[in-house]
DNA sequence: CGTAGAGATTAAAACGTTATAAATTACCGC
DNA sequence: GCGGTAATTTATAACGTTTTAATCTCTACG
């Protein structure tokens, strides 16, 4: 009891147009067609326009499982994504910054789970193996990240959102973890503390090792007294990141700055403080990094730095799409800087 | 020059293998294998487990693109995205609900992107007019959403976030936001609360109309003063959302209680009430829907009703499965209640 | 005027699967 | 043994594309 659809394109005539369909309404053979479709210069030119206007008042769009069955391709790109912590909005910001990029490029976004808990390595295998996609993406990149390595290996585009330290090249997209926390130390000296800390993601992750090599040697360098909160990371369950900050307010000479890599810990952090009787702003100072918009509008307000995950999202889709098209891996990173 | 891929089954033998490696490995027809793998009882049971240990052994996996074309089936399911804004930590908990839901049933989820500003109807025409999906999965319901019209006209499976008014019946999954704002007046007005308002969404989404109704009526019935505040919406920009909230604080006898539908609005919501001098807990309350776990480590603590977005996203994979499987659409709904 | 060779088109095969229809084998009662 | 039916298996034809290897049609040139 289908009703017509709205806007269907002239000549439905019951069936989906294909190569065949355009192929008898023009004369052409089918290979022909397909050839003149996608450009072959061997076909003469006045035939390439005779059969993209046929193609166009039929509105033939190619099968893809047909292509994908004789080519190989899939124009499938696949985004590991972690389902388990999150930093507060980065997945929405990010999905959306890729889809953005793939608009109107045929290709099309799958989303397979990422379990840092698990083995990150087998979605990898399952893709590569049965080629599931063309392209892969993933973030909470490690140094030597097992993925990279069977991908380098197997000469399968990917991006990684973040670095690795293998001497090979691969496409990355990352932020300058260093730099900001280099700009948050500075800025907490500017207000004349003394005494910073912060919690770091946990070790495996390269961008850890930026944010604490930029949070102590700019610590080192303005010869401020620092620590790096002990036995949690940003991982960790809420509570007990909670709690260790609850706890270290209690120490003898508790931080008068903090640095929060994300904003669900700038928040649990005001909290720590609110409890403590402290007042940021006053006795203290927070520096958080902020991805979405909202922090302008919360209390009491605390610095922050932005990362744009939607541009990161977006970059990610568009250096995978070189990389496809055969861009040299060495020519596809981008490290965004912290702004305001 | 690729290493080993680590744990590759049996006898890769260089290739893929197929249909084909199967039955010359066993003997059989093509033919007799592919019905021996689909379960088919006209092949004898002997056979079947002949065939089936061969797959196992060899490692095959049925080629998609392959199965896909025979078929017309895609093996892909397609979540239209809202990409503009979202509540605080909607998608990451959602998506991670969904993908899980489907973890090892060869489905696979795609995600295109969905602006309520654009033509909401143009992604579900392309997926079914080249059929790019068996199932489709849609957040942000409207009474009357004509994408549930038109997939209904279709006859295509599909699980919606949220109810419509269509009479016909189809599946989808929803919170009670009735209960939720009947709920939170009860909480208020136990606080003794006597002027609550709130922040809508959008007018045009179904949930909208059942948290205005359960607020409306259940302030009415309490007798208490209550307000919907005008002229800005849960999506409006920000800065908007903050400036009335704001503004409404001058007013001659602002709210004592606040209802909130998300977590960015309750931020919101505290700030205004900390720059207008007003104190959470003692003068004004503030209630606020809270779907990640952050929100019982921030200060100063407000009241909470919990829903489950990873719940709701793992129930629409539920049902998308099931209705593609052939169930009866009105057994297909799935209406969470507000917990703590 | 015959033909080499460029230019343009095409027939046919293949990708890996499933479904249709036909073929083979096994079994049963008489 | 024999017709006949049930139980298995199989050959073959698609699904819609791309690609290889022809084939065809000219024009130009010796």
């Amino acid at each position: 009891m289908a009703g017509d659809p709205p806007s269907q394109p002239v000549l439905p005539a019951g069936e989906k147009p294909t190569l065949r369909t355009i192929a008898q309404a023009t004369g052409f053979a089918v290979a022909t067609v397909s050839r003149a479709l996608s450009g072959d210069p061997r076909i003469a030119a006045k035939t390439r326009a005779t059969v993209a206007e046929a193609a166009e008042k039929l509105g033939y769009v190619p099968d893809r499982a047909a292509r994908r069955l004789r080519t190989g391709r899939t124009q499938v790109i696949t985004l590991l994504l972690n389902t388990k912590h999150e930093f507060l909005g980065f997945t929405h910001e990010f999905l959306s910054g890729i889809t953005d990029s793939l608009r109107g490029t045929g290709y099309s976004l799958t989303v397979v789970p990422d379990d840092v808990a698990d083995d990150r390595l087998a979605p990898v295998q399952n893709i590569l193996r049965n080629n599931l996609a063309d392209g892969i993406l993933f973030t909470r990149t490690e140094s030597f990240d097992p993925r990279a390595r069977l991908l380098l290996e197997a000469d399968f585009p990917f991006v990684s959102h973040g670095r690795t330290e293998f001497t090979m090249p691969h496409p990355w997209v990352d932020y300058d973890n260093e730099a900001f926390t280099r700009l948050a130390v500075a800025r907490l000296v500017a207000k004349g503390r003394t005494r910073v800390s912060m919690i770091l993601p946990h070790s495996r992750f390269t961008f850890t090792q930026h944010l604490r090599y930029g949070f102590l040697s700019a610590a080192r360098e303005a010869g401020i007294e620092h620590t790096i909160l002990e036995g949690v990371t940003l991982d960790s369950p809420t509570t007990e990141i909670a709690a260790a900050l609850r706890a270290d307010r209690l120490r003898s000479d508790p931080p008068d700055g903090y640095i929060c890599v994300g904003e669900a810990t700038a928040l649990m952090t005001l909290a720590s403080l609110a409890d403590s009787g402290s007042h940021p702003g006053d006795d203290v100072d927070v520096i958080a990094k902020r991805a979405s918009p909202i922090f302008d509008h919360i209390r009491p307000r605390i610095d922050t730095v932005y990362e744009d995950l939607r541009a990161t999202g977006h970059a990610m889709g568009d250096l995978i799409l070189r990389r496809m098209a055969g861009d040299a891996a060495e020519d596809l990173n981008i490290l965004f800087q912290p702004t305001d």
